[in-house]
DNA sequence: GTCTATAAGGGGATAGAC
DNA sequence: GTCTATCCCCTTATAGAC
């Protein structure tokens, strides 16, 4: 029969999201996904070529988010010795990675997958393009800073973001502005 | 045929550790680490009961260390307002890191198989232990400050751990201290 | 200790009816 | 668009010979 709601192949996207963000991708199965809103994984194909398939389109969405953020943050050429400016990137990335967290700790928790997807080269582009906006240089020991900054955010946000409160964001954005400071 | 080492257990564990490490855990199959040792997944039966057995012996030594790091600390009693001493502490967090950053990796990239074979209990444990070192606090902000830290270098171990350099080390321990003071 | 052989089950993916 | 039925492959794990 047919389904009442209009858009399954989004059904299928949020369905997965849960279970790839909660089980990993390896360890959820198409049966589960379909299962889960109702039709069977037969159903889902047509909807859907193929598991990386479905996983690529899941995950656009914040690719998406991260281009706009770094096509602004590179119109606005920030300065990256001004705190108030880099606090204010930071808070950016933060409130990203907060509405896009179910697809963070996908991507970070299936290293695997996402180099099988060629979604590497992606990741590495916007992490070098935030970067490059922070600390403006090629250098390792620079590099290094961005790392410790925006990976302790991300890992903030994976820990404590189901909590969405005003203090742990100031206290995760001030330590990742002192990580970058030189 | 009999072969020619004498510990098996051992090179399963050594051949296992790079497999997960690479591939992920549910991306490795039994067969596969026999294989690269040549022997069949039958034998390799024969020393370990179970694929989860042989990965809770693969991490163990890791967090044999870390609880001596937590015994060492907390025996001496740090002052978390003294930097000096902090530095310290990261220091040694770091080096515990980089020796073990192929089990590091295993824990980050696999939390689903973490919470299966119930690592996640000492896991958190550790993390506790010396973050009550760090801050010495149950305070939510504070909590965030030392996840960031924390968080940074284990990221900055597993991104840059394959040229340990000194400088790297420096500008990564340098970040994660900036990122704990308040 | 290591082998061959096999059991039992799940995975992704497809064919074709409706 | 969704279904049932099926294919083929790989997995973990065990039994029993050597």
């Amino acid at each position: 029969m047919p389904r009442t709601t209009v858009d399954t192949r989004a059904e299928i996207r949020a369905a997965a999201l849960e279970l790839f963000s909660e089980r990993g991708v390896d360890a959820t199965s198409l049966r589960e996904i379909a299962e889960r809103i109702g039709i069977t994984k037969a159903a889902l194909y047509y909807h859907y070529a193929s598991k990386d398939a479905l996983l690529g389109d899941l995950v656009d969405p914040m690719f998406v988010e991260l281009r706009e953020l770094g096509d602004e943050l590179e119109g606005r050429s920030i300065d990256a010795g001004d705190e108030a400016q880099v606090r204010a990137v930071i808070e950016r990335f933060w409130e990203l990675c907060l509405r896009n967290r179910a697809v963070m700790r996908v991507l970070i928790h299936n290293p695997r997958v996402v180099a099988r997807i060629e979604l590497a080269p992606r990741m590495l582009h916007w992490r070098e393009r935030i970067d490059g906006v922070l600390v403006g240089s090629d250098d390792a020991a620079d590099r290094v800073r961005a790392v410790v900054a925006l990976g302790g955010v991300q890992d903030a946000v994976v820990v404590f973001g189901d909590a969405d409160l005003p203090r742990i964001r100031e206290a995760a954005v001030d330590a990742a502005v002192r990580a970058l400071r030189m």
